[in-house]
DNA sequence: ACCTGAACACCGTTCAAGT
DNA sequence: ACCTGAACACCGTTCAAGT
Protein backbone atom coordinates (compact mmCIF):
# COMPACT_ATOMS: atom_id res chain seq x y z
CA UNK A 1 0.00 0.00 0.00
CA UNK A 2 2.27 3.07 1.20
CA UNK A 3 4.94 1.85 -0.94
CA UNK A 4 5.28 3.41 -4.45
CA UNK A 5 6.86 2.55 -7.37
CA UNK A 6 8.22 -0.51 -9.38
CA UNK A 7 10.56 -1.89 -7.33
CA UNK A 8 8.62 -3.73 -4.81
CA UNK A 9 10.00 -6.15 -2.94
CA UNK A 10 8.59 -9.63 -2.47
CA UNK A 11 6.86 -9.42 0.54
CA UNK A 12 5.32 -12.95 0.19
CA UNK A 13 9.18 -14.39 0.56
CA UNK A 14 11.08 -14.82 3.67
CA UNK A 15 13.80 -17.41 4.80
CA UNK A 16 10.90 -19.46 6.76
CA UNK A 17 8.95 -19.42 3.06
CA UNK A 18 12.06 -20.48 0.92
CA UNK A 19 12.69 -23.35 3.06
CA UNK A 20 9.51 -24.23 3.06
CA UNK A 21 9.54 -24.37 -1.02
CA UNK A 22 12.65 -26.19 -1.22
CA UNK A 23 11.38 -28.47 1.15
CA UNK A 24 8.09 -29.19 -1.28
CA UNK A 25 10.73 -29.36 -4.18
CA UNK A 26 12.64 -32.11 -1.91
CA UNK A 27 9.62 -33.66 -1.25
CA UNK A 28 8.34 -34.23 -4.95
CA UNK A 29 11.54 -34.86 -6.68
CA UNK A 30 14.73 -35.23 -4.25
CA UNK A 31 17.25 -33.46 -3.09
CA UNK A 32 19.47 -33.35 -6.32
CA UNK A 33 16.24 -31.60 -7.89
CA UNK A 34 16.33 -29.07 -5.26
CA UNK A 35 18.62 -26.09 -7.18
CA UNK A 36 19.10 -23.21 -6.33
CA UNK A 37 17.24 -22.09 -10.20
CA UNK A 38 14.64 -24.52 -9.76
CA UNK A 39 13.76 -22.76 -6.49
CA UNK A 40 13.82 -18.97 -7.52
CA UNK A 41 11.69 -20.52 -10.79
CA UNK A 42 9.06 -22.37 -8.18
CA UNK A 43 8.75 -19.09 -5.97
CA UNK A 44 8.63 -16.76 -9.37
CA UNK A 45 11.18 -14.74 -8.76
CA UNK A 46 14.96 -14.26 -10.26
CA UNK A 47 17.99 -16.95 -9.46
CA UNK A 48 19.32 -14.11 -7.78
CA UNK A 49 16.74 -12.88 -5.68
CA UNK A 50 16.86 -15.75 -2.95
CA UNK A 51 20.14 -14.45 -1.95
CA UNK A 52 18.86 -11.44 -0.34
CA UNK A 53 17.53 -14.04 2.26
CA UNK A 54 19.72 -16.45 2.16
CA UNK A 55 23.27 -16.58 2.30
CA UNK A 56 23.97 -19.75 0.57
CA UNK A 57 22.94 -23.30 -0.48
CA UNK A 58 24.08 -24.38 2.35
CA UNK A 59 22.31 -22.62 4.90
CA UNK A 60 19.14 -23.10 2.81
CA UNK A 61 19.54 -26.48 3.92
CA UNK A 62 20.08 -26.09 7.46
CA UNK A 63 17.04 -24.06 7.43
CA UNK A 64 15.04 -27.02 6.07
CA UNK A 65 16.67 -29.85 8.48
CA UNK A 66 15.73 -27.08 11.27
CA UNK A 67 12.02 -26.99 9.91
CA UNK A 68 12.08 -30.91 10.10
CA UNK A 69 12.94 -31.42 13.04
CA UNK A 70 10.60 -28.98 14.79
CA UNK A 71 8.42 -31.11 12.99
CA UNK A 72 9.16 -33.79 15.71
CA UNK A 73 7.23 -33.94 18.95
CA UNK A 74 9.93 -32.88 21.97
CA UNK A 75 6.97 -31.44 24.47
CA UNK A 76 8.25 -32.09 28.08
CA UNK A 77 5.14 -34.34 29.82
CA UNK A 78 6.14 -34.87 33.45
CA UNK A 79 3.54 -37.31 34.23
CA UNK A 80 5.58 -39.68 31.77
CA UNK A 81 7.89 -41.76 32.68
CA UNK A 82 11.44 -41.30 30.59
CA UNK A 83 11.04 -44.28 28.51
CA UNK A 84 7.20 -42.89 27.30
CA UNK A 85 8.48 -40.12 26.45
CA UNK A 86 11.14 -41.78 24.52
CA UNK A 87 8.61 -43.56 22.62
CA UNK A 88 6.37 -40.81 21.86
CA UNK A 89 9.55 -38.68 20.05
CA UNK A 90 10.66 -41.73 18.63
CA UNK A 91 7.12 -42.18 16.86
CA UNK A 92 6.71 -38.76 16.12
CA UNK A 93 10.46 -38.85 14.15
CA UNK A 94 8.65 -41.95 12.53
CA UNK A 95 5.77 -39.77 11.29
CA UNK A 96 8.04 -37.22 10.00
CA UNK A 97 10.37 -39.34 8.03
CA UNK A 98 7.22 -41.26 6.56
CA UNK A 99 6.03 -37.35 5.05
CA UNK A 100 9.40 -36.37 3.85
CA UNK A 101 11.08 -39.58 2.74
CA UNK A 102 13.35 -37.98 0.38
CA UNK A 103 14.24 -35.53 2.91
CA UNK A 104 15.23 -38.02 5.99
CA UNK A 105 18.97 -38.02 4.34
CA UNK A 106 19.44 -34.06 5.28
CA UNK A 107 18.89 -34.94 8.58
CA UNK A 108 21.06 -38.08 9.09
CA UNK A 109 24.05 -36.07 7.35
CA UNK A 110 23.89 -32.79 9.32
CA UNK A 111 26.49 -32.45 11.77
CA UNK A 112 25.05 -34.08 15.49
CA UNK A 113 27.00 -31.10 17.52
CA UNK A 114 25.81 -27.93 15.50
CA UNK A 115 22.97 -26.24 15.67
CA UNK A 116 19.51 -28.04 13.82
CA UNK A 117 20.55 -30.75 15.27
CA UNK A 118 21.78 -29.89 18.26
CA UNK A 119 18.99 -27.77 19.86
CA UNK A 120 16.64 -30.88 18.87
CA UNK A 121 19.04 -32.97 21.18
CA UNK A 122 18.22 -30.22 24.03
CA UNK A 123 14.73 -30.31 23.19
CA UNK A 124 14.62 -33.99 24.16
CA UNK A 125 17.01 -33.79 26.99
CA UNK A 126 14.62 -30.97 28.54
CA UNK A 127 12.06 -33.62 28.35
CA UNK A 128 13.59 -35.64 30.70
CA UNK A 129 14.33 -32.83 33.33
CA UNK A 130 11.06 -33.54 35.79
CA UNK A 131 11.69 -37.45 34.89
CA UNK A 132 14.61 -38.12 37.82
CA UNK A 133 17.02 -39.41 35.18
CA UNK A 134 20.30 -38.21 35.77
CA UNK A 135 22.00 -36.13 33.35
CA UNK A 136 24.61 -38.77 32.70
CA UNK A 137 22.09 -41.15 31.88
CA UNK A 138 20.52 -39.10 29.50
CA UNK A 139 23.34 -38.91 27.63
CA UNK A 140 23.91 -42.78 27.35
CA UNK A 141 20.42 -43.18 26.68
CA UNK A 142 19.71 -41.26 24.03
CA UNK A 143 23.53 -41.52 22.16
CA UNK A 144 22.03 -45.32 21.53
CA UNK A 145 18.22 -44.07 20.85
CA UNK A 146 19.57 -41.60 18.77
CA UNK A 147 21.76 -43.77 16.82
CA UNK A 148 19.44 -46.76 16.41
CA UNK A 149 16.57 -44.11 15.66
CA UNK A 150 18.66 -42.63 12.68
CA UNK A 151 19.51 -45.87 11.22
CA UNK A 152 16.29 -47.30 11.49
CA UNK A 153 15.10 -44.02 9.41
CA UNK A 154 17.71 -43.97 6.98
CA UNK A 155 16.10 -47.31 5.96
CA UNK A 156 12.38 -46.62 6.32
CA UNK A 157 13.33 -43.61 3.90
CA UNK A 158 14.63 -45.96 1.34
CA UNK A 159 11.81 -48.60 2.05
CA UNK A 160 9.02 -45.57 1.32
CA UNK A 161 11.46 -44.29 -1.83
CA UNK A 162 11.28 -47.99 -3.63
CA UNK A 163 7.40 -48.41 -2.89
CA UNK A 164 6.46 -45.47 -4.41
CA UNK A 165 8.89 -43.94 -6.87
CA UNK A 166 9.12 -39.98 -7.55
CA UNK A 167 8.02 -37.86 -10.61
CA UNK A 168 11.82 -39.13 -11.94
CA UNK A 169 11.72 -42.35 -11.34
CA UNK A 170 13.89 -44.36 -9.06
CA UNK A 171 12.25 -47.57 -9.53
CA UNK A 172 12.56 -50.62 -7.29
CA UNK A 173 15.02 -53.42 -8.82
CA UNK A 174 15.77 -56.73 -7.25
CA UNK A 175 13.74 -58.96 -4.27
CA UNK A 176 14.31 -62.47 -2.34
CA UNK A 177 14.10 -63.73 0.75
CA UNK A 178 16.86 -61.86 2.79
CA UNK A 179 16.13 -58.34 1.20
CA UNK A 180 12.33 -58.98 1.44
CA UNK A 181 12.66 -59.67 5.17
CA UNK A 182 14.86 -56.70 5.43
CA UNK A 183 12.30 -54.89 3.64
CA UNK A 184 9.55 -56.29 6.23
CA UNK A 185 12.06 -54.81 8.87
CA UNK A 186 10.60 -51.44 8.81
CA UNK A 187 7.54 -52.22 9.34
CA UNK A 188 5.49 -50.34 12.19
CA UNK A 189 5.64 -53.58 14.25
CA UNK A 190 9.50 -53.67 13.37
CA UNK A 191 9.72 -50.66 14.73
CA UNK A 192 7.88 -50.96 17.79
CA UNK A 193 9.69 -54.29 18.66
CA UNK A 194 13.35 -52.76 17.77
CA UNK A 195 12.38 -49.45 20.21
CA UNK A 196 11.10 -52.06 22.91
CA UNK A 197 14.77 -53.94 22.13
CA UNK A 198 16.54 -50.54 22.67
CA UNK A 199 14.17 -49.59 25.45
CA UNK A 200 14.75 -52.78 27.47
CA UNK A 201 18.50 -52.94 26.64
CA UNK A 202 18.57 -49.31 28.40
CA UNK A 203 16.52 -50.43 31.48
CA UNK A 204 19.02 -53.27 32.26
CA UNK A 205 21.93 -51.48 31.58
CA UNK A 206 21.49 -48.08 32.18
CA UNK A 207 18.58 -47.32 34.84
CA UNK A 208 19.63 -50.52 36.64
CA UNK A 209 15.98 -52.24 36.53
CA UNK A 210 14.71 -49.52 38.55
CA UNK A 211 11.17 -49.52 36.71
CA UNK A 212 10.61 -53.63 37.89
CA UNK A 213 8.46 -54.14 40.21
CA UNK A 214 9.80 -56.38 43.53
CA UNK A 215 7.92 -59.23 42.62
CA UNK A 216 9.45 -59.46 39.13
CA UNK A 217 11.68 -62.35 38.17
CA UNK B 1 55.80 -55.69 -24.84
CA UNK B 2 53.99 -57.57 -27.63
CA UNK B 3 51.51 -54.74 -28.08
CA UNK B 4 53.30 -52.34 -31.05
CA UNK B 5 52.37 -48.12 -31.55
CA UNK B 6 51.25 -45.40 -29.64
CA UNK B 7 47.66 -46.39 -28.52
CA UNK B 8 48.49 -48.24 -25.86
CA UNK B 9 46.09 -49.47 -22.94
CA UNK B 10 46.74 -47.96 -19.42
CA UNK B 11 47.40 -51.67 -18.05
CA UNK B 12 47.89 -49.81 -14.38
CA UNK B 13 44.27 -48.75 -14.98
CA UNK B 14 40.98 -51.02 -13.89
CA UNK B 15 37.84 -50.79 -12.38
CA UNK B 16 39.38 -51.82 -8.70
CA UNK B 17 42.31 -49.49 -9.21
CA UNK B 18 39.72 -46.27 -9.88
CA UNK B 19 37.71 -47.68 -7.04
CA UNK B 20 41.10 -47.33 -5.01
CA UNK B 21 42.28 -44.07 -6.55
CA UNK B 22 38.85 -42.51 -6.35
CA UNK B 23 38.42 -43.70 -2.03
CA UNK B 24 41.89 -42.08 -1.06
CA UNK B 25 40.95 -38.77 -2.94
CA UNK B 26 37.62 -38.85 -0.53
CA UNK B 27 39.49 -39.78 2.67
CA UNK B 28 42.28 -36.56 1.85
CA UNK B 29 39.01 -34.31 1.08
CA UNK B 30 35.94 -35.49 1.41
CA UNK B 31 33.37 -36.86 -1.09
CA UNK B 32 33.10 -33.86 -2.71
CA UNK B 33 36.28 -33.35 -4.02
CA UNK B 34 36.11 -36.63 -5.95
CA UNK B 35 35.24 -35.26 -9.56
CA UNK B 36 36.05 -37.43 -12.32
CA UNK B 37 38.40 -35.00 -13.30
CA UNK B 38 40.27 -34.96 -10.00
CA UNK B 39 40.17 -38.47 -10.50
CA UNK B 40 41.81 -38.53 -13.86
CA UNK B 41 44.16 -36.24 -12.59
CA UNK B 42 45.52 -38.08 -9.63
CA UNK B 43 45.72 -41.19 -12.21
CA UNK B 44 47.55 -39.32 -15.32
CA UNK B 45 44.86 -39.60 -17.29
CA UNK B 46 42.67 -37.99 -19.62
CA UNK B 47 38.76 -37.45 -17.85
CA UNK B 48 36.89 -39.43 -20.53
CA UNK B 49 39.14 -42.14 -19.98
CA UNK B 50 37.82 -42.97 -16.78
CA UNK B 51 34.56 -43.83 -19.06
CA UNK B 52 36.32 -46.88 -20.60
CA UNK B 53 36.54 -48.53 -17.19
CA UNK B 54 33.25 -47.09 -15.40
CA UNK B 55 29.87 -46.68 -16.55
CA UNK B 56 29.24 -42.92 -14.87
CA UNK B 57 30.10 -41.41 -11.04
CA UNK B 58 27.43 -43.36 -9.48
CA UNK B 59 28.48 -46.94 -10.10
CA UNK B 60 31.98 -45.74 -8.89
CA UNK B 61 30.37 -44.31 -5.72
CA UNK B 62 28.90 -47.71 -5.69
CA UNK B 63 32.48 -49.56 -6.32
CA UNK B 64 33.65 -47.48 -3.42
CA UNK B 65 31.32 -48.71 -1.19
CA UNK B 66 31.68 -51.83 -2.01
CA UNK B 67 35.35 -52.07 -1.35
CA UNK B 68 34.28 -50.64 2.08
CA UNK B 69 32.44 -53.13 2.90
CA UNK B 70 34.73 -55.99 2.03
CA UNK B 71 36.99 -54.46 4.59
CA UNK B 72 34.28 -55.09 7.56
CA UNK B 73 35.22 -58.82 8.78
CA UNK B 74 32.14 -60.30 7.87
CA UNK B 75 33.92 -64.41 8.46
CA UNK B 76 31.56 -67.12 9.96
CA UNK B 77 33.08 -68.93 13.09
CA UNK B 78 31.15 -71.44 14.31
CA UNK B 79 33.01 -71.97 17.53
CA UNK B 80 31.40 -68.40 18.61
CA UNK B 81 27.89 -67.28 19.99
CA UNK B 82 26.16 -65.51 17.76
CA UNK B 83 26.67 -62.39 20.16
CA UNK B 84 30.29 -62.78 19.85
CA UNK B 85 30.40 -63.23 15.65
CA UNK B 86 28.34 -59.53 16.24
CA UNK B 87 30.85 -58.04 18.24
CA UNK B 88 33.29 -59.20 16.08
CA UNK B 89 31.76 -57.25 12.95
CA UNK B 90 30.79 -54.60 14.98
CA UNK B 91 34.37 -53.76 15.80
CA UNK B 92 35.30 -54.11 12.58
CA UNK B 93 33.18 -51.57 10.99
CA UNK B 94 34.03 -49.58 13.47
CA UNK B 95 37.53 -49.74 12.64
CA UNK B 96 36.77 -49.49 9.24
CA UNK B 97 34.73 -46.03 9.48
CA UNK B 98 37.87 -44.70 11.79
CA UNK B 99 39.82 -45.43 8.57
CA UNK B 100 37.46 -43.73 6.12
CA UNK B 101 35.27 -41.37 8.12
CA UNK B 102 34.89 -39.18 5.01
CA UNK B 103 33.84 -41.70 2.83
CA UNK B 104 31.27 -43.56 5.71
CA UNK B 105 28.37 -41.25 4.54
CA UNK B 106 28.26 -43.16 1.15
CA UNK B 107 27.98 -46.50 3.26
CA UNK B 108 25.24 -44.76 4.89
CA UNK B 109 23.34 -43.62 1.99
CA UNK B 110 23.35 -46.19 -0.19
CA UNK B 111 19.98 -48.17 -0.74
CA UNK B 112 20.13 -51.33 1.60
CA UNK B 113 18.59 -53.60 -0.59
CA UNK B 114 20.66 -53.33 -3.69
CA UNK B 115 23.80 -55.76 -4.03
CA UNK B 116 26.98 -53.69 -2.54
CA UNK B 117 25.38 -53.77 1.12
CA UNK B 118 22.65 -56.52 0.22
CA UNK B 119 25.39 -58.72 0.20
CA UNK B 120 27.42 -57.96 2.99
CA UNK B 121 23.99 -57.84 4.94
CA UNK B 122 24.40 -62.00 2.92
CA UNK B 123 27.49 -61.91 4.77
CA UNK B 124 26.55 -61.22 8.13
CA UNK B 125 23.50 -63.61 7.68
CA UNK B 126 26.11 -66.76 6.63
CA UNK B 127 27.95 -65.87 10.01
CA UNK B 128 25.03 -67.00 11.82
CA UNK B 129 23.81 -70.19 9.61
CA UNK B 130 25.80 -72.61 12.40
CA UNK B 131 24.98 -70.81 15.64
CA UNK B 132 21.33 -72.37 15.82
CA UNK B 133 19.88 -68.89 15.27
CA UNK B 134 16.49 -69.08 13.15
CA UNK B 135 16.47 -66.95 10.27
CA UNK B 136 13.44 -65.20 11.49
CA UNK B 137 15.46 -63.91 14.22
CA UNK B 138 18.11 -63.28 12.22
CA UNK B 139 16.22 -60.72 11.00
CA UNK B 140 15.23 -59.37 14.14
CA UNK B 141 18.47 -59.36 15.05
CA UNK B 142 20.39 -57.91 12.19
CA UNK B 143 17.63 -54.86 11.82
CA UNK B 144 18.37 -53.44 14.88
CA UNK B 145 21.87 -54.23 15.51
CA UNK B 146 22.50 -52.54 11.83
CA UNK B 147 20.38 -49.44 12.60
CA UNK B 148 22.72 -49.18 15.77
CA UNK B 149 25.34 -49.61 14.16
CA UNK B 150 24.86 -46.91 10.98
CA UNK B 151 23.74 -44.63 13.17
CA UNK B 152 26.67 -45.01 15.65
CA UNK B 153 29.20 -44.81 12.66
CA UNK B 154 27.45 -41.38 11.16
CA UNK B 155 27.77 -39.85 14.47
CA UNK B 156 31.56 -41.31 14.89
CA UNK B 157 32.31 -40.33 10.99
CA UNK B 158 31.48 -36.32 11.90
CA UNK B 159 32.86 -36.66 15.72
CA UNK B 160 36.72 -37.53 13.51
CA UNK B 161 36.58 -35.49 11.16
CA UNK B 162 35.62 -32.63 13.81
CA UNK B 163 38.73 -33.82 15.55
CA UNK B 164 41.27 -33.66 12.25
CA UNK B 165 39.82 -31.68 9.64
CA UNK B 166 40.77 -32.28 5.87
CA UNK B 167 43.41 -30.42 4.02
CA UNK B 168 40.24 -27.67 3.13
CA UNK B 169 39.43 -26.63 5.84
CA UNK B 170 35.79 -27.94 7.78
CA UNK B 171 37.19 -27.12 11.48
CA UNK B 172 35.09 -27.45 14.93
CA UNK B 173 32.78 -24.46 15.81
CA UNK B 174 31.13 -24.43 19.58
CA UNK B 175 31.35 -26.89 22.16
CA UNK B 176 29.00 -26.69 25.41
CA UNK B 177 27.64 -29.53 28.10
CA UNK B 178 25.42 -31.92 26.20
CA UNK B 179 27.76 -31.06 23.07
CA UNK B 180 30.59 -32.03 24.51
CA UNK B 181 28.50 -35.33 26.17
CA UNK B 182 27.70 -36.54 22.74
CA UNK B 183 31.24 -36.27 21.37
CA UNK B 184 31.65 -38.49 24.31
CA UNK B 185 28.97 -40.48 23.40
CA UNK B 186 31.52 -41.51 20.49
CA UNK B 187 34.31 -43.40 22.19
CA UNK B 188 35.18 -46.33 22.41
CA UNK B 189 33.93 -47.52 25.78
CA UNK B 190 30.69 -45.53 25.29
CA UNK B 191 30.53 -47.81 21.81
CA UNK B 192 30.80 -50.73 23.69
CA UNK B 193 28.23 -49.89 26.00
CA UNK B 194 25.77 -49.25 23.33
CA UNK B 195 26.55 -52.61 22.20
CA UNK B 196 26.24 -54.29 25.43
CA UNK B 197 22.78 -52.10 25.61
CA UNK B 198 21.50 -53.44 22.21
CA UNK B 199 22.94 -56.82 22.66
CA UNK B 200 21.06 -57.16 25.90
CA UNK B 201 17.86 -55.60 24.92
CA UNK B 202 17.90 -58.70 22.19
CA UNK B 203 18.98 -61.31 24.35
CA UNK B 204 15.93 -60.79 26.52
CA UNK B 205 13.68 -59.91 23.56
CA UNK B 206 14.54 -61.96 20.98
CA UNK B 207 16.40 -64.62 21.62
CA UNK B 208 14.30 -65.58 24.92
CA UNK B 209 17.39 -65.35 27.33
CA UNK B 210 18.56 -68.92 26.34
CA UNK B 211 21.85 -67.77 27.15
CA UNK B 212 21.25 -67.39 31.03
CA UNK B 213 22.24 -69.73 33.12
CA UNK B 214 19.50 -71.39 35.35
CA UNK B 215 20.49 -69.73 38.99
CA UNK B 216 20.93 -66.27 37.79
CA UNK B 217 18.48 -63.74 39.23
C1' DA C 1 17.73 1.57 -3.26
C1' DC C 2 16.38 -2.57 -4.54
C1' DC C 3 16.51 -6.20 -7.66
C1' DT C 4 18.51 -9.37 -11.08
C1' DG C 5 20.66 -10.74 -15.79
C1' DA C 6 25.05 -11.92 -17.68
C1' DA C 7 29.17 -14.08 -16.70
C1' DC C 8 32.59 -17.11 -14.27
C1' DA C 9 34.38 -21.25 -12.70
C1' DC C 10 32.99 -25.34 -12.00
C1' DC C 11 30.23 -30.16 -12.71
C1' DG C 12 28.98 -35.06 -15.42
C1' DT C 13 28.64 -36.71 -19.78
C1' DT C 14 28.06 -36.87 -25.20
C1' DC C 15 30.16 -36.99 -29.42
C1' DA C 16 33.21 -36.38 -32.89
C1' DA C 17 37.82 -35.90 -33.92
C1' DG C 18 42.40 -37.24 -33.14
C1' DT C 19 46.34 -40.90 -33.60
C1' DA D 1 41.00 -49.56 -32.89
C1' DC D 2 41.74 -47.19 -29.09
C1' DC D 3 41.88 -42.99 -26.74
C1' DT D 4 40.49 -38.27 -25.52
C1' DG D 5 39.79 -33.02 -26.36
C1' DA D 6 36.15 -29.86 -27.32
C1' DA D 7 31.58 -28.98 -26.44
C1' DC D 8 26.93 -29.21 -24.17
C1' DA D 9 23.81 -28.64 -20.59
C1' DC D 10 23.89 -28.09 -16.25
C1' DC D 11 25.56 -26.27 -11.21
C1' DG D 12 26.46 -22.30 -7.19
C1' DT D 13 27.82 -17.85 -6.85
C1' DT D 14 30.10 -13.01 -8.06
C1' DC D 15 29.55 -8.71 -9.89
C1' DA D 16 28.06 -5.09 -12.42
C1' DA D 17 24.26 -3.34 -14.73
C1' DG D 18 19.49 -2.57 -14.89
C1' DT D 19 15.15 0.13 -13.09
Amino acid sequence: MSRAGRPRVHEHLSRAAIAEAGLSIIDEDGVEALTMRSLAGRLGVGTMTLYRYVPDRDSLIKDIVESLLTEVDTNADSQETWDQSLRRTAYSLRAMTLRHPRAFELVAAAPVSEPPVLDYARRVALMHVDQSVPDEDFVKIWSVADAYLTGFMIMLAHAVMRARPAATGEGPEDADDLSAGLAGAVSEEAFGAGLNVVIEGLQATVMGDSKRSPNDC
